[in-house]
DNA sequence: CGGAACGTTGACATATATCAAAGGGAGTGG
DNA sequence: CCACTCCCTTTGATATATGTCAACGTTCCG
């Protein structure tokens, strides 16, 4: 179970001394897929690390439209600004497919803390990239079209996957739906979007698969 | 200078000797309105706090319209994150007023971070609640319709404000087209929505002046 | 074979942005 | 004290992007 921490960006550099403390403060959860973690305004008793699976991280309307907040796969954890801020969950989990998560009990977790100044640093480092990410979600949702959306979307998933060649070829990790979600939008409106890069001649879609026609023009069409 | 410290979040519950540690990573900084302290995208060589006036952080795009991320108050710090995550700023900065701000020099603000763990969890609770923050912020812009963000908006500067009563004036204390700003959108929508609840007889607008008429409706259309 | 997700497409409704114009208040200078 | 200007706000007409609803095709799997 330990050895899912030393993965962690929360937990990287540490020696196996330092993280055996932990083993108090964590135990591990098996989930099904399409069950709920967590609801908004639930007590923030705990934070989690993906062990395996993917878990989502989203807001709900009433109306039911959702907003994805993130993704969460193995190795990365979520739900830590919860415990620190109001101790109520400002969105809810659920699992994308059958998952192991770790639970880190909150009032041992801060115990811990206290007595390490160098999780503290890890900690902030952490929440500073997740305020990036927001910020950049931010920054998408009132400034931008879906199109622009979907074309930074790419682009950003050629670059972390090192994809690059002649026309290389994306292999879309979640399905189009989850997506859309992500995007702040709906399925139809994510379809139409990538119908109409696929008739302007800039990406070639194939089921999941998506072909890159003209990176130049795609890199254009994302506004960065 | 040291006085504005003990004011803010970050380093509330200090003690003098231990501020005066801080006198050294320190610079005062004295900017008119309008005038621009970073750049998004400028290198984050510092983090700032506010001693007096008023600083908006907002993204902008390239056709003009510009989303406000938050006002920054005095007492208030802003750009923590900045310096951990990516090293440049996510958005810009401009004063909205003559102000006065405290420049925190990044790497000698790292160094008393790592021999003061109590800091550094109080930049935890901080970071915290930014992401808080910004989470509402994107439940907002893509969850739910500009009449409900002022709904909410309203009834929020009603509690921070502590105004109850019967039918309590709130006086808006931004320009509104700065409100607009906040809440996602254009002062023309604003205005507009600003119209339509006055119509419904649930707020009566006099100028800057809201005088709240039915506190319960406009909670309900706050949909919280 | 039949049904359930999922994705796509079309027709339509709606919220919001855009563009243009006019009103109003505060400050300035004559 | 008046006239003038500047800036903010409001209002109207219109355009556009996106959401909604419904129908259909596909794939996958029991």
């Amino acid at each position: 179970m330990i050895q899912i921490l030393k993965k962690t960006k929360l937990f990287s550099g540490f020696e196996q001394s330092s993280l055996d403390e932990f083993e108090t403060a964590i135990s591990l959860k098996k989930v099904k897929k399409g069950e709920i973690i967590f609801y908004e305004k639930d007590i923030a008793g705990a934070f989690y690390i993906v062990s395996q699976g993917k878990v989502k991280i989203y807001k709900a309307s009433s109306e039911g439209k959702e907003q994805i907040l993130m993704i969460a796969n193995p190795g990365e954890s979520f739900a830590e600004a919860a415990m620190f801020a109001g101790g109520i969950f400002p969105a809810s989990a659920q699992a994308l497919t059958d998952s192991e998560i770790l639970c880190v009990n909150r009032d041992r977790f801060l115990g811990i803390l206290e007595r390490n100044p160098k999780i503290a640093i890890n900690l902030i480092a952490r929440l500073s990239e997740l305020l990036h990410k927001l910020n950049r979600l931010v920054e998408e949702l009132s400034l931008t079209d879906i199109t622009t959306r979907l074309a930074y979307y790419l682009i950003n998933e050629l670059e972390k996957r090192n994809l690059s060649g002649d026309q290389p070829i994306l292999e879309l990790t979640e399905k189009k739906s989850v997506l859309a979600s992500q995007l702040g939008t709906i399925p139809e409106t994510f379809s139409r979007s990538l119908a109409k890069l696929s008739k302007e001649k800039i990406i070639e879609v194939d089921g999941s698969s998506i072909k890159i026609l003209d990176y130049n023009k795609l890199l254009e069409i994302s506004g960065d």
